[in-house]
DNA sequence: GATCAGATGACCT
DNA sequence: GGTCATCTGATCC
């Protein structure tokens, strides 16, 4: 089955991280059965000087709090009626976070079905950061969580063919942090979601 | 306490 | 292209 990465994985800097978690394999194991997906799209939030990030500013809340801790904790907030995750990333007080914005389905395709309850093309299933919380089941309840700790991890997959970097999506009003090239994605991989 | 904006997505015209 | 669901934090009173 899959095996969670170690902790060393997360100390990469942030935006070599971001291209190293392209291809690594997000599991979340559930009492119905194990749902995994390829991860082929993340983004960089690069922490106190970057404008889009929550922490701009090194701002510390409640919902913050987490990016300030260790790499390879799971930041999870919500986004209107979505949960979206993020992987923190170091070092320790430098609030930086990888969001996860699409993976592909590689198992429990049957129980993601489920999950996303309304009848779509697979290629919408997991083809953004709020609809692949939805089918993979990750809920609010991870905030703080470790991604090298059952039941949700990051596992070892397959590497990239190619990588293309661009700027990030939905951050208009960011001002000079609009056109960061801190979006990346496996070219030509259609579970990518969509530009806008 | 009120109000507003937002790292989204589904559905409508 | 527009609306809106409905949650959290920030910024004002």
């Amino acid at each position: 089955m899959f095996t969670p990465v170690s902790a060393k994985f997360f100390e990469a800097p942030t935006l070599e991280l971001s291209r190293s978690l392209l291809g690594q394999i997000l599991v979340h194991e559930l009492p119905e059965g194990i749902v995994a997906g390829r991860i082929v799209e993340t983004e960089a939030y690069m922490g106190a000087d970057d404008r889009a990030a929550h922490s701009f500013g090194n701002r510390r809340t409640k919902r913050t709090e987490v990016m300030f801790g260790k790499p390879g904790l799971v930041y999870t907030y919500q986004m209107h009626t979505h949960t979206l995750i993020n992987v923190v990333s170091g070092p320790v007080d430098t609030p930086r976070a990888i969001l996860i914005r699409a993976v592909e389905p590689v198992e429990g395709i049957d129980l993601m079905a489920k999950l996303r309850g309304k009848h779509m093309p697979i290629k919408q299933w997991t083809s953004g950061p709020g609809k692949l919380t939805k089918a993979m089941g990750i809920t609010m309840d991870y905030y703080g969580h470790h991604f090298t700790e059952r039941p949700l991890y990051i596992a070892e997959g397959d590497p990239v063919h190619a990588v293309a970097v661009g700027p990030r999506v939905g951050i208009g009003n960011s001002q000079e942090a609009v056109h960061y090239p801190y979006r990346f994605w496996e070219s030509d991989n259609p579970f990518v979601s969509k530009f806008r």
